[in-house]
RNA sequence: GAGACCAUAGCUCAGCUGGAUAGAGCAUCAGUUUGCGGAACUGAGGGUCGGAGGUUCGAAUCCUCUUGGUCUCGCCA
């Protein structure tokens, strides 16, 4: 609705501009806005102009101003400052269509359908079987659900895939430390979740083999040769490497404790998904799709795209990127990763012919795509030109970087836990219990607003540090700020509906004049757009940064103008009409990025 | 060595395809409740937008160079 008035108003200048040049040829006027919003709602800057008929900006500004106002033009009002031409958009008399439009959709107000029929496909998540999530899948997650979300409400069909990492020799390496030390423990016996019990054995085989390496080098020192080759030989990771030979010859002895473990891990994983609101409409499994991948390396190679070292690896050259060699087979036929992914990619689109993809991996994997996608092209499939990486820059903690040897990787079922039970600590001592229900489920709702509006409000691209005191503030910028927001609202229109108001579109929208009001219809109006420029980029942080600009514009309202208790009938009809339209865009907000919303809390 | 990404207030981050006096939150200091949820609101201090050139009427934004950081360049995943 504020796009129509923006670009009447656009026309309206370029009309006048052309008039007051005598000629068409001059660059469109360039639209932007004022930096105070008593200075108006859209600007247009004369300077470009200014060359054409070598006068000063300032006089065409003034002059333009003139020629528009003594004729016909678009509703508002006209003013000049400096070289600007500034418009000020009569927002009350914007409102009751508005109102109309939000109410009247409610949940679809801000969709539109720019990418009606298109077929995208979302991949992300992608855990190994051999640990619980951390802190750096969180962000990943974030993000697909939420750049998921967006897609959709610009009328996508997305289909979000995750692919499981289940093989390999780090799999393996849980698999055998479990089988040296376990005793037949499991998770049921021991209660802990499958994906903790599993990684419990990769850390345990970490320790083993850093112990055996030490005792080698003992040996060595001593002079004992002999025995450290023989120690060395039956070395952890040695019988991992054995282990994973097995895994491919199909051995079942091995076959069978890979399964047993690995429904164990992705048990755990599954529970950690529904408690942070994450779901695939797909799974895709590495150990399905890497023979596929060698057999489409294996076609290539007869195509002509690749060649064969003379050690007997498959390899492909990309001098033509400026890149070297990359080997897809190995010498003894067996496969690696980008083997698997294009595989995967291939299988994918048979599977469900997408018009584009995207990857939702780390940005250290940038490398990794660029080749992945330059040999799907290679390999004749036009579709890769749909592959897109969408790259996120790693989640670093206070102290520095998260690591894995040193312990200081956050685990993602443990600071969920952390955040509800400060959320559940803020509920109890505000004595608000009873008001919210089920206690438990509430913190949790908070939780992760608080969660996914911490990592989405920072563009993907950067780096970021993730403090996790302050991620629970529950107050500024955070996600249950906004939620609280959405909570206040509710509880005004609840009470309205006590006292017997009822809340309908149909208002004198005129009534609502003030400052704050005119900034919040101008923000509701323009959230269709956001939508929209969020799926453009990908990206979350567009409609986070509104959501606080809602939020905070409307709790400074709220702080200034009664509404229960406004002059008159009329006005308070209006004012909650407002309410009622501020929350329908907040919630629809929410939806996109993660945020649960909250009637009380 | 080559490439990618990043650098904005003490800290964590915004800043749309170049536009007016570079913005939030946290922290610090000072205030606001005879009111619909104070998890709120208002105000103050705090900046050479890493540095140097260039393009432009105009640059945090675009170009070149440079410094620093992170990541990558595996027959690991």
């Amino acid at each position: 609705m504020i796009d129509k008035i923006k670009s009447e108003w656009k026309d309206c200048v370029s009309k006048a501009l052309e008039k007051y040049i005598g000629s068409d040829n001059f660059p469109e006027p360039g639209m932007g806005v004022p930096p105070k919003p008593e200075m108006g709602d859209i600007a247009f800057p004369m300077f470009a102009y200014a060359k054409i008929k070598g006068m000063n900006p300032v006089k065409i500004a003034n002059e333009v101003c003139e020629l528009i106002s003594s004729s016909a033009h678009p509703a508002g009002t006209l003013s000049t400052a400096g070289a600007y031409l500034n418009v000020k958009i009569d927002s009350s008399s914007l409102f009751s269509e508005l109102a109309k439009t939000i109410i009247g959709q409610g949940d679809s107000y801000g969709k539109n359908s720019s990418l009606e029929g298109k077929k995208v496909m979302l991949e992300f998540s992608c855990p190994n079987t051999n640990k619980p999530l951390h802190l750096g899948h969180m962000r990943n997650d974030s993000l697909g659900e939420s750049v998921a979300a967006i897609l959709k409400a610009n009328g996508a069909d997305v289909m979000k895939v995750n692919l499981i990492n289940n093989r390999g020799v780090h799999i393996c390496k849980s698999m055998l430390a479990y089988k040296e030390f376990a005793n037949g423990e499991t998770p049921e016996r021991t209660g802990e979740k499958g994906d903790h019990f599993v990684g419990r054995y990769y850390v345990r085989f970490a320790n083993w083999s850093k112990e055996v390496e030490a005792r080698i080098k003992e040996l060595e020192e001593k002079g004992c040769k002999q025995e450290a080759e023989k120690l060395k030989a039956d070395s952890p990771d040695a019988r991992a490497q054995r282990m994973l030979k097995a895994w491919e010859d199909g051995d079942e002895e091995v076959l069978a404790l890979w399964r047993m473990m690995n429904k164990w891990t992705l048990d755990g994983l599954e529970q950690s998904y529904k408690d942070m609101g994450i779901s695939f409409d797909r799974y895709y499994y590495e150990s399905d799709t890497y023979k596929f991948g060698k057999s489409e390396v294996l076609k290539g190679l007869e195509q002509g795209v690749f060649f064969r070292e003379k050690d007997g690896s498959v390899q492909i050259d990309l001098a033509d990127i400026g890149l070297d060699k990359k080997v897809l087979l190995r010498k003894d036929g067996t496969t690696i990763y980008i083997t698997q992914d294009l595989g995967t990619a291939i299988r994918r689109h048979e599977d469900w012919p997408f018009d584009s993809m995207i990857y939702v991996v780390a940005s250290e994997q940038a490398y990794h795509f660029k080749v992945l996608f330059h040999i799907l092209k290679k390999l004749g499939y036009g579709w890769a030109a749909g592959l897109h990486h969408l790259s996120y820059g790693m989640v670093n903690l206070p102290e520095g970087k998260m690591k894995s040897r040193e312990g200081t990787v956050v685990d993602a079922d443990d600071l969920l836990a952390e955040l509800s039970s400060l959320a559940k600590d803020e509920i109890i001592s505000k004595g608000r219990e009873a008001l919210v229900g089920d206690v438990e489920e509430c913190s949790r709702k908070i939780a992760l607003a608080a969660l996914n509006y911490y990592l989405l409000q920072v563009s993907p691209s950067r780096d970021m540090i993730f403090d996790p005191k302050k991620s629970i503030s529950f107050s500024g910028n955070t996600g249950p700020y906004l939620e609280y927001m959405g909570a206040r609202i509710s509880s005004i229109l609840k009470k309205a509906s006590e006292e017997g108001l009822s809340i309908s579109p149909d208002v004198d929208g005129s009534l609502l004049c003030n400052e704050d009001e005119e900034h919040l219809i101008l923000l509701l109006s323009s959230y269709p757009a956001l939508v929209k420029q969020a799926a453009e980029g990908y990206d979350p942080s567009v409609i986070t940064s509104f959501l606080y600009d809602v939020a905070k514009t409307f709790s400074h309202y709220y702080h200034d103008n009664q509404i229960l208790k406004a002059d008159t009938p009329a006005l308070i009809s209006a004012r909650l009409c407002l309410c009622q339209a501020v929350l329908q865009v907040l919630k629809n907000g929410f939806a996109l990025v993660g945020i649960p919303f909250l009637e009380s809390m």
